[in-house]
DNA sequence: CAGCACCTGCTAGAAAAGTAGCACGTGTGA
DNA sequence: TCACACGTGCTACTTTTCTAGCAGGTGCTG
């Protein structure tokens, strides 16, 4: 992989980058709750905009930063890396995760779709 | 949290303290695919005892390195973080990327096992 | 048009991370 | 017993991160 090498402040900012699809420098400074100056965030955003992690468009007169690397990609290297890390390359260990209250509590729905979801992927994979 | 302040170098000992459970400093080195000198090594160890992150058993001679926060509060915390960065806090995303083929194909077991879980959780929800 | 609110680009400095290297201690086997 | 492999503690140095601050642009409003 070309993009392992974030700190910990890019790592956060990315973070929020993904978790909100795209934002303005105030606005990711906002969504931190431990936020450095203004200028700061922006310069972290500059650097990571040099490494290729992020770019921005203008939207009026501001900048907006997004991601370079689709959200999907993301998702799925995180969900590996999670896995391999955590979980011992066991998905039906995440899922045992999700079930057993550590993140939140589930609705009725939601297992049913879960389900559904599962069952599906048997019907195809045979 | 008391923990979230992590450099690169020491998420990735984390990382594969996690996966391992324990580990020397040697151990930890060759696990590194960028491993720096074994002395950088030993010196991250070090600062991550005197942070909290970790902590050291003696075995025979040597040092034996372990998170001093289990890993089941590891996990946990791991798999919000995931949920809340590229799931919008969306159980069942998760499922969906675990099936979709993204980390690796699962096998018919495994999909049976995982419906079984969640009908028994579905069972004891209500 | 003066003042304000917001934005950008840039520079510079302090703090932390990352790294290597030495000095020393302890078993082991030729 | 003396080299050797391997371990530890510690110090010092380089690079990166992290941060603040200044200068300047644009639009809005009284």
């Amino acid at each position: 992989m070309a993009l392992p090498t974030l700190s910990r402040r890019e790592r956060q900012i990315m973070d929020i980058l993904y978790q909100s699809g795209r934002a303005s420098a105030s606005e990711v400074r906002s969504a931190m709750d431990d936020a450095p100056s203004y200028s700061a965030v922006r310069a972290m955003l500059r650097t990571l905009e040099e490494k290729g992690h992020v770019r921005h468009e203008l939207d009026g007169l501001k900048y907006v930063y997004l991601p370079s690397l689709g959200k999907e990609k993301a998702k799925r290297s995180a969900v590996k890396h999670l896995l391999h890390t955590f979980f011992g390359d066991s998905p039906e260990q995440i899922v045992a995760a999700l079930l057993d209250g550590s993140a939140r509590k589930l609705t009725p729905e939601e297992l049913t779709r879960m389900s559904a979801m599962i069952e599906r992927a048997r019907k195809e994979g045979k």
